[in-house]
Order: structure tokens, then C-alpha cells, then sequence
DNA sequence: TTGAAAGCGCTAACAG
DNA sequence: CTGTTAGCGCTTTCAA
């Protein structure tokens, strides 16, 4: 075959303009018999599906964004992804999408603001129909990117501050305090809170300080931190509990970042000799579905990943159909379970 | 000219065509000033990149991969995200392939082979430079598309079949012989296979059917299988036990597809009032950080996701550089902790 | 109901 | 080193 295409596949792809001259018709009508059926005649229709089906069409679809008003894709920066509850809603998210065509294109920031700004830009790159955004506090430049883009934009898993635009998601600050209520309830006086914190995590830091803020309204001892920039984990759950306990003997209450971090935790309690939740009470934050099955049973709280993902997709979706922002706050729930006393009367 | 103040989907964005009549330059000269900076002069250099922070200007990916011979993507279609190990192999995939300047486009089939197809066909749609899809048993439209396609397609985590190109992963049925050995040389002799179980999951099939082989070359009992096509979970685990254990109360081994379904198991056999791992063993497939963490520690095999991830990257680099295809067997392990008795002499 | 023509923003020859 | 000239495959007017 003549020599059109050196670097990757074999035969160039079949076009819009083979179809179209095999069927003896122009390029467009084909283009319109895909994207508006009923402007061609029947028959003509029935031709053409043939081709297209022969030829094996795949259309291309940097040619229709480039050409139309707008491209298909929506660009989603997450900031983890292994084993992370953002996996939830990202596969909400996507399927939820796809069922309008849309097609999510994928950025893994890995807690990094400088890395979070680049794939912001290059996702822009594509020119998206919206973007998808865990948190609201990004690198400036990447919020100055997004707001100039004029590109619908959704931030989600946090709604504390200013969207660019659209978001969904939870209050963690009120989330800290219902964490430290919920500790007191139980009749536990000295906390603490303990586990990975990175650098750009700043719901982390919004939930620690609504604890805070409770503790110091409770006239309590000021809350201990013991955080790690390390990604979170069950090992470092350990570590950190070791070095709380060595510095504030008095400890009885814990506030974990993480469920893989309070698993560290609860064994390292263990390993010191209390008992939880008689001496030392534990909740966390997440629930992945191991939590009800450790022994204790991890007490912790529940986001609604698929709420938020499911929400974030209509959200996008009444975006880009012109509708106005949308700010909207996602349930969770404190699961009550065997790390932490029974609430006092 | 329209100020820059004007923020939401205002203006067109900047091309290099207003850059290039900024600095009094060809497009062209442009384009090189970013693709090649070498052949530009350093003082022109200088005034277009100042012109291109000014205008802020972000490329047009659509209309870069329509003109160029490739453009930047790379499809991945896995079967499931939400907390399951795929999620990990995307990570370091998407992760090592930015380093590259590939962007992931990101498809998730819910094993549904018929949804597979669908995104093949959308992911190809963006004349991508490489495909990666999880498995090696596909829908047959789905084969013959990336087959057709030319595009250079990675199938990860299985490799026991024909690849369409190349294959990074484990070979499904020596995990499963493995499963079966590991319990018989612990001395369980009436081994079950328990799991979720979905129409397109091969791997869980292969794993059940290498354990299957075992057990009938070592004489015993065959296989008792409970499985189900819901998603896995601890719940889900439970009542397969329950009905295990009604049909043959003689099993002492049990085999759960994966970690999480082995957590329900755990709890279920406690409830039924057998001692794991004295009465029976468990084991599983996966390995998330909690397993090590429940009481019993699970006993389970341990792939390398992120080896996958990486291998696969590099394998997706090489073969766009026109390195032949490649078939590459990834480690795994078996970690033998308290759900399992130790293994006899 | 269909076709012709004009780009979308960029890259890739080739000149100059 | 830089500019000119053609498209890439498709959508979108506007005519016919």
C-alpha cells in the first residue's frame, strides 16, 4: 500500500471522506448521517451505516473537536488514587460521564501543587468540555489557569472556601469537630490527633482544626498532633502512635487520618498494653470496608464517595448545559462501632 | 484588543497565531520555539516565551495531534476502580507515562464486555499513540478493533493466553496451584473456592481451575465452588460461607477470591464456631494493607501492582519507540501470616 | 435533502 | 534561522 503513514499502525484509518466516496455521496452528509440520523434520507441512511460498518469507521475524534465548538473530554485531577477513596469517585464519576459521551481524562497529582498545576494545563490542553478537581486549595497558578479558561469547573471532596466555580462536597472542619464531640461524648478527655498529612492536604488540617476548636470549647487539654508527611499507612499508624505515647502518656482519646493509619494504631495500643476502647478510644476517618471487620471494628466516618462522584457528574452536566454553579455539601456519617466507648448519657 | 479581565468562558483562548503576531514572528516560528528551542534564536526565544506567559497561552492538543503524525494519548480500560487493585496499576502507570508527556484517558468497564467494546472503540477514537487494557480475554469486536487499529496495546495483570500485542502480568493459574499447594502442605484436605465471581473476571477463573488441577493430581476431594456474580465484599463472603458450609460441612481450606470476601469468611467461620487456623485455613488473593491487619492476619497472595504498572509503562514507551512487543511475567507472593496453619515438614 | 467551501489550530515539508 | 504553503479529518455555514 502507498506509503501514507510511517510511524505506528499499518493501513491509515478509515475516514469520514473513504466512507463517503465509497457510498458516492459528500463528507458531510455522511458527518450528518451520524450526528443527525433523521436529516438523511432512510435508504441513503442504510447505505451508509453499511459503509461505515465495512470500513470498520472509528471517528476521529481530534478532528471533531477541533473543528466543532467543543471536545468531549473531561479532565479529572485527583491527588491520589492508590487504594484511595477518590478511586470511588472517580469510577462514579467516569461511568456516570460516559453515559452522556463524555470522556474522562485522568490526572494523579500525588499530593504535589506544582505536579497539581501542570496537569491542569495539560489537561486544559485538550480543551475540555469541564474539569474535575479534588479539593479547592490549588497551586494559585492553577487556579488562575481554571478561572481563566472559562472551563466549567467542579471542585469536590471539600466545599470550605471559594470554588472557581462549582463544587460538591463535605465540610471536613465540621467533620473534625463531630470526630472530637463524638470522643468527648464517649467520655474520653485527652486527644490527639495522628497521621499522614502531606503538604497540600489541606483537608487534613481543616478537619484537625475543627477538633481543635471543640477541645479548646470543651476547656480540654489542647489537642495532640503527631502527623507524618508520609503517605499514610498502617505502619506509620504504628510509628506515630509510639512516639504520642512517649511524649503524652495521658492520651485516651485518638483522632486517625486515615483507617490504614488507625490500623497501625489499634495494634500499637495493643502492643502498649491499653485496651481499646476501654482506656484509649479510636476513630478515623474513610471506612473502607476492612474497617468493620478489624477487631476492634474501627469506629470512623463514612463520605459518600458515590454521592460525591454522582453529584459532581450532574453537576458537570448542568454546566456545560449552560445551568449556573452549584455548591453542594455530600452527607457523611459517624459509624459507631467498637473502638470507641458507648456515648455517655 | 479584549482586556484580559473578562474571566468566565469569555474570549477564545490565545493561539499561537495572536503569540505569533505579538512578537512579530511566523506561526511557525512559534510552534519551533516550543517543540525545538535549539533552532530558534536565544534572543527571539526570549520575547516569544515572555509573549506566551503574557498571553498565558496553553497548546491546542486537538489541533497539535490532528497536524502531527501522533498525538499524546494513551486508552486504558480496566475492569473496576473502586478500591480495587487496578486502581494501583493505573496510578503508576498514569504517573510514569506523565513523565513522558502521554496523558491517560481512563475507561472503566465494570466487567461488562460489552461496555469494554464501547471504550475500546471511544478510546480509540482519539488516535492514541498506545492502548493498555487490563486482561487478556476480551469482547471479540474489542480484539479485533485494537487489532485493526494498529495502535500498540498492552494487556496487564493476566498473561496466560494469546496477547493482542504485548502482555504484563501473572499467570493466573500458577497463582491458583499455588493457593491449593499452600493449603494442602499445611494439611487441609477438603479445599473450597468462595468468591464473586463476574461473567468477564477469566482470572478468577484460571486461579479456581489451577487449584482444581492440584487438587485432583493430589487425590482429594474435588473442589467445592461457591461463588457469585455480585461485587465482592465482606458481606458477600458471609453468606457464601454460610452456604458452603450448609452444602459441605467437611471444608477445612477455603480459597476466597479475594481479601475482602476472605473478611466476611473470617467472621463467618467464627460465628459457625470454627477456629481459624486450627479447624480451617484461609487464604486469598490481593493484599491491601489491612489484610495484614485483621486477627486472624490474612494469608493471601500479594501481586505487584506497581510493578505491573511500571513494567507496563516502559513496555507502552517501547513500543512506541518501535521496539517489538513484549510478554512480561510479573512477580507475585504468597504471605503466609495466621490464617493458615504452618506448613508441615 | 444534499453538496461545496471555509476553516478549527497546529505541524511539517520546503524554501528563502 | 525563519517564513510560506499545505494539509490533518471533521463540523458548519450557506447554497442548490
Amino acid at each position: 500500500m502507498a506509503n501514507d503513514s510511517i510511524p505506528l499502525s499499518g493501513r491509515p484509518a478509515p475516514t469520514l471522506a473513504s466512507v463517503a466516496q465509497r457510498v458516492g455521496v459528500s463528507v458531510n452528509t455522511v458527518s450528518r448521517a451520524l450526528r443527525a440520523p433523521q436529516t438523511v434520507r432512510p435508504e441513503l441512511k442504510r447505505r451508509i451505516d453499511a459503509a461505515l460498518e465495512e470500513l470498520n469507521y472509528v471517528p476521529n475524534r481530534l478532528a471533531g473537536g477541533l473543528a466543532g465548538t467543543r471536545s468531549n473530554v473531561v479532565g479529572v485531577v485527583v491527588t491520589s488514587l492508590f487504594y484511595s477513596e477518590f478511586a470511588a469517585v472517580v469510577d462514579t464519576l467516569q461511568t456516570q460521564l460516559l453515559q452522556h459521551d463524555l470522556q474522562v481524562m485522568l490526572g494523579n497529582s500525588r499530593y504535589d501543587l506544582q505536579e497539581e498545576q501542570r496537569l491542569v494545563r495539560a489537561l486544559l490542553s485538550w480543551r475540555p468540555a469541564a474539569m474535575a478537581i479534588i479539593g479547592v486549595d490549588h497551586h494559585p497558578g492553577a487556579t488562575d489557569l481554571l478561572r481563566a479558561s472559562g472551563v466549567p469547573t467542579v471542585e469536590m471532596w471539600d466545599i470550605c472556601g471559594e470554588p472557581i466555580d462549582s463544587a460538591v462536597g463535605m465540610d471536613h472542619e465540621a467533620i473534625g469537630r463531630a470526630q472530637a464531640e463524638h470522643l468527648i461524648a464517649c467520655g474520653y478527655r485527652h486527644l490527639a490527633f495522628v497521621g499522614s498529612v502531606r503538604a497540600a492536604d489541606t483537608r487534613a488540617r481543616k478537619r484537625a482544626g475543627g477538633a481543635a476548636a471543640v477541645i479548646e470549647a470543651a476547656g480540654l487539654s489542647p489537642l495532640a498532633v503527631e502527623t507524618s508527611p508520609e503517605g499514610g499507612n498502617p505502619s506509620l499508624g504504628e510509628r506515630l502512635l509510639a512516639a504520642l505515647l512517649a511524649e503524652h502518656p495521658e492520651i485516651d482519646g485518638i483522632i486517625c487520618n486515615s483507617d490504614a493509619v488507625a490500623y497501625g494504631v489499634l495494634r500499637g495500643l495493643e502492643a502498649a498494653g491499653r485496651r481499646v476502647p476501654e482506656d484509649c478510644g479510636v476513630i478515623a476517618f474513610g471506612d473502607p470496608e476492612a474497617s468493620a471487620y478489624m477487631r476492634p471494628a474501627l469506629t470512623t466516618v463514612r463520605p459518600s464517595r458515590e454521592t460525591i462522584g454522582r453529584v459532581s457528574a450532574e453537576t458537570i452536566l448542568a454546566r456545560i448545559a449552560g445551568e449556573a454553579p452549584r455548591r453542594v455539601s455530600v452527607d457523611w456519617s459517624l459509624q459507631h462501632r467498637q473502638s470507641t466507648r458507648p456515648a455517655r448519657a
